[in-house]
DNA sequence: GCCGTTTTCGGCCCGACTGTTTTCAGTCG
């Protein structure tokens, strides 16, 4: 069974939760809480192993996880997480996933009332004998049986966009508060990852008394989580949880690096600091009791000697060492991007004609625009044979004689079958411009079938990119089994590329398979799958998820102007 | 348990809110 860095990872926050249960060291804990954490974010550690890689040389792996992480890709599980378990009663951990309960109360609770599970948990407060606890009380009793009720609901993400509609109204109502000069969303949010799991509002006003009076009075609260001068939290009624935040102007710019993060970024500026001398937190960067930056978010980066770095590369994934470096990404904008490869058509399951979507993709300011409607494996939606495709080739050479400022492109998203080979005949394919392909079905081969199956279809003469490599559906469907360091390897060889889809569901290439892909030289196309003519839009959730990865204009293939594209092209169609 | 332009020991980000207290511990982000 392959180990994937997330079993890895589990395991390190398992065993930092079971230290903490028996209060262990803190920095101990926090040692794996850490390693866990960057490890997610690392390259497959079991290929770097195989490949003799000193782990030791990895943040915040020292000789003993090294050798832990061993154990695990060896055994696939760790003798010291066997024995913790043997010291701490099974299930006790989960009760640290309930709001309010740390180790310290968990650990009260079991010596104190045997109390083991959620269940018995739930029972222990039903009864009045929690609130009897030293420490506890009726109020924290009752709290305990309200998270116990609002953690049968599973933890629920928002897709960005989705975020954005309950953020954006709630920004505007606020902006409208007693005495606030700005209202800004930071968080997740800001740093534009794919889902937000709680939104972080930060508001300049010189009281804060009244403006949170004004935010836990919008009619969309349900419930005022806590509610002080600096910072209150409520749940919408949609199930969203708003932190806000205000703070005075001076200390704006310290804030929103503060409440924007991500917390490992926070931590690694934080430290850079205390090594320059000075301290940072929310509210300024201070010397002594002196403030000397903390008014704008370049003054504080500036108080450790780095330069602006975009919200979206503070995730701690190398952004400071680049920024030291002074080799910050030039991040890729929207206005960079020329053209869009992968649309669709009445044809199959768009909504509009080819020539309302080139329209409206010119109006989006595009000079290019590929029809990639399905081919005829997708019965479901009506896909494209040889003989209707050919017909569409005619519909496009129509067309583009027609229209002006905008050029549509001949192409298909053809199904990538099992055995990996494409759903038309190559001299139908042989005739487009280009060949999207894409798996539509069968998500659930082994690592070593999927991989082998995409590889294949990258070796067809025709093939030019690679759609929505992993087939996830946010909150929906998880991503197939790949080795993309193989996939995003084949593809430098044989110069096809990978797309970026933008669909907020998709948003796939994930941010470090940019990164992964930009290393290797291999160009990325952002795309916005578009079924309908407003569909141009969310070519914005692709650029952004690019930013995130990394990636510059020069990394994107639909940067290019249409000619130097269709040499890009070219050279893949065998 | 990790780490090092204060280096092999002694640090480890920092502040706010709640509920319990009556000056603070626990938890959270």
């Amino acid at each position: 069974m392959p180990i994937h860095n997330e079993d890895i990872a589990a395991i390190f926050d398992e065993i930092a939760d079971l230290l903490e249960l028996q209060e262990a060291n803190p920095f101990r804990v926090r040692a794996y809480r850490n390693a866990a954490r960057n490890i997610r974010g690392m390259g497959d550690l079991a290929a770097l192993l195989a490949q003799g890689k000193d782990l030791t040389e990895l943040p915040g792996i020292g000789e003993d996880l090294a050798q832990k992480i061993a154990e695990i890709l060896a055994t696939g599980s760790c003798k010291a997480l066997k024995e913790l378990h043997r010291k701490v009663p099974a299930g006790l951990e989960d009760l640290l996933a309930l709001p309010g309960l740390g180790p310290k109360r968990v650990r009260t609770l079991y010596t104190e009332l045997e109390v083991k599970t959620l269940k018995q948990l739930e029972k222990a407060a039903h009864a009045g004998r929690v609130r009897a606890l030293a420490g506890f009380g009726t109020k924290t009793e009752q709290n305990i049986l309200d998270a116990i009720g609002a953690h049968r609901e599973t933890e629920r993400r928002f897709l960005w966009p989705v975020a954005a509609e309950y953020a954006e109204p709630l920004l505007e109502y606020l902006r409208g508060g007693p005495g606030v000069e700005r209202a800004v969303a930071a968080g997740s949010y800001r740093r534009g990852r794919e889902t937000v799991g709680d939104l972080d509002i930060l508001a300049i006003a010189a009281r804060g008394k009244p403006v949170m009076a004004h935010f836990t009075a919008y009619d969309e609260v349900e419930t005022v989580v806590s509610q002080g001068e600096t910072r209150s939290t409520v749940i919408l009624r949609s199930g969203l949880q708003v932190d806000l935040r205000v703070v005075p102007k001076e200390s704006f710019g310290a804030a929103l690096h503060y409440f924007t993060g991500s917390k490992a970024h926070n931590i690694r500026v934080r430290r850079l600091g205390q090594q320059a001398g000075v301290k940072i937190n929310e509210y300024g960067v201070f010397k002594g009791k002196r403030r000397v930056a903390g008014d704008t978010e370049e003054s504080v980066f500036r108080a450790v000697k780095l330069p602006f770095i975009a919200p979206e590369l503070r995730e701690d994934r190398g952004e400071i060492e680049a920024a030291h470096k002074k080799r910050l990404p030039k991040l890729i904008e929207r206005a960079d991007l020329k053209g869009d490869l992968h649309t669709h058509s009445l044809a199959t399951d768009g909504h509009a004609d080819i020539e309302a979507m080139a329209r409206a993709a010119r109006d989006a300011g595009l000079s290019y625009m590929a029809v990639t409607d399905h081919s005829r494996r997708l019965t479901m939606v009506h896909g494209l044979d040889v003989k209707r495709l050919r017909k569409q080739l005619e519909e496009v050479d129509a067309l583009n004689a027609r229209l002006k400022g905008i050029t549509v492109l001949k192409g298909i998203e053809v199904d990538i079958l099992e055995d990996g080979s494409l759903d038309l005949p190559d001299e139908v394919l042989a005739e487009l411009d280009l060949v999207v392909g894409a798996v539509h079905g069968q998500f659930n081969l082994s690592r070593a079938k999927q991989t082998a199956r995409i590889l294949r279809a990258m070796d067809h003469r025709c093939f030019s990119i690679l759609a929505h490599p992993s087939g996830r559906l946010l909150e929906e469907r998880a991503a197939c089994d790949l080795d993309m360091e193989r996939i995003i390897g084949h593809a430098r060889e044989r110069g096809c590329f990978l797309e970026l889809n933008s669909q907020p569901q998709r948003l796939d290439l994930t941010d470090i398979h940019c990164q992964m892909a930009r290393a290797e030289g291999v160009l990325v196309s952002i795309n916005s799958d578009g079924h309908r003519v407003e569909d141009f839009g969310l070519l914005r959730r692709g650029v952004n998820q690019a930013r995130r990865g990394w990636l510059e204009a020069a990394d994107v293939l639909n940067t290019r102007p249409l000619g130097r594209l269709r040499k890009l092209l070219k050279s893949t169609m065998g």
